[in-house]
DNA sequence: TTCGTACTTTAGCCTCGTCTAAATTTAGAC
DNA sequence: GTCTAAATTTAGACGAGGCTAAAGTACGAA
């Protein structure tokens, strides 16, 4: 079986957002994130739906079948070792990857993927630290919880972001905050939440709360 | 500017004609090749003469002008490029990476194939022996003539194949005729044209003309 | 010079994926 | 329970790219 890239995208589409927000997943959702209108989104949900990639009930949303989510998967894992080769093999900054990894995940062949992966060396995380499903579909889901949740004086390490636009990445990196940051949370401004962070050798950071809602980051458990 | 997944192909096309049998190239050439009907071959020429893309006279068949050209030969550097990653880099067998290449050029990026370019080391000829354009379209011809044409006597090196097919590649691996390796005419049958080779270490070679038509040789202009 | 045939184009139709505008359904407010 | 606003679907259209069948053109043979 193989499918058009038009419906490949759809399905990756409802995969992230019933990742986020649970389903049944709403046709506007869907058009909001794929920047199309509402009346497209049904005619496609209906090509699906006769495809058996998703359930799908008129008026009321659509969730995916386990086909339509092993496919899902499928699309995430290319793309997510595509923006792997491109990063650590071709050089690209991770603001740069998104858009020809859009492209490069949709490419049909049975082989390819598996050997990309094996040239790379199998990563578990793509350049976002998001997690890599592996052939059969199977990813561990990142320890993760937002910075914005953590209290003073906790220490953590950056381990993803929840947005992925070219400037927020190039924000971040404009900060020294890349994958694998230490930090430590030296205050918490109670007027708007923003956070004054410590950062390695660094003198501290201030960043918005609205910043911080888009950090991922993995707790140091307080050592001793 | 950008075009099609098929308006670049049938570009693609028009230029291979071009380059064998010379302009103008006649509607049904380009639909034989694409496994396509002549009349959806007139309907795109007409959108491809409408972007001059080609001079398209009716009834007289086509020729690419010189952004269609320059664009014709984008697209084979880009496919050169991907094949060569998938051989050298993926591990792949040269008959295994035409279809997945024919995908992989139509990637969307400013920057992207000349990454690739570099990474690889700027090869000058692909997997197949043929030339790769560089980034300004200019590549150099391959000194090549039949190896139909030599005579008895006469030695050569294998430096590319005219047919593309995988059965036909596969055939040359199962005689282990590689790129690159040396051969002399032993002998040349009267009755059928076919050729009898010596190969380095190896019991002499029967091919057929018809294979020997299909494989280009540089001659080794006699030593001494 | 006139045919006859092969090649090419035109006409009309189809699917895919998109759109706008209009109709319908749902669900929350009262 | 009704009503209304928001969400969703339907109806009708379009462009890209393909097809078949029919009509038109070119060109070599006689
Ligand atoms: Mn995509
Ligand atoms: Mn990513
Ligand atoms: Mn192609
Ligand atoms: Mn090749």
């Amino acid at each position: 079986m193989t499918y058009t890239l038009a419906e490949e995208d759809y399905l990756k589409t409802i995969y992230k957002i019933a990742e986020r927000q649970g389903v049944p997943v709403s046709t506007s959702a869907i058009a909001d994130l794929m920047q199309t209108r509402p009346a497209s989104v049904t005619d496609m949900l209906k090509k699906l739906a006769e495809k058996d990639l998703i359930d799908y009930k008129r008026y009321h949303g659509v969730s995916l079948t386990k086909a339509g989510a092993r496919w899902a998967t499928q699309l995430i894992r290319k793309h997510r070792l595509w923006e792997c080769f491109l990063v650590d093999k071709l050089g690209y900054n991770w603001d740069e990857v998104h858009e020809i990894a859009e492209q490069l995940e949709h490419i049909q062949s049975d082989t390819l993927i598996d050997r990309l992966d094996d040239y790379l060396k199998n990563p578990k995380f793509d350049p976002h630290g998001d997690p890599i499903p592996d052939a059969s579909g199977a990813y561990r889901m990142r320890y993760q919880i937002l910075l914005s949740d953590l209290e003073i004086g906790q220490q953590a390490i950056l381990v993803g972001v929840r947005e992925h636009t070219s400037t927020f990445l190039q924000y971040l990196d404009q900060n020294n905050l890349a994958l694998g940051v230490n930090l430590e949370i030296l205050e918490v401004l109670p007027y708007d939440g923003s956070l004054r962070l410590r950062l390695a050798e660094e003198n501290p950071l201030l960043i918005s709360g609205q910043v911080a809602r888009q950090l991922y980051v993995r707790q140091i458990t307080s050592a001793v």
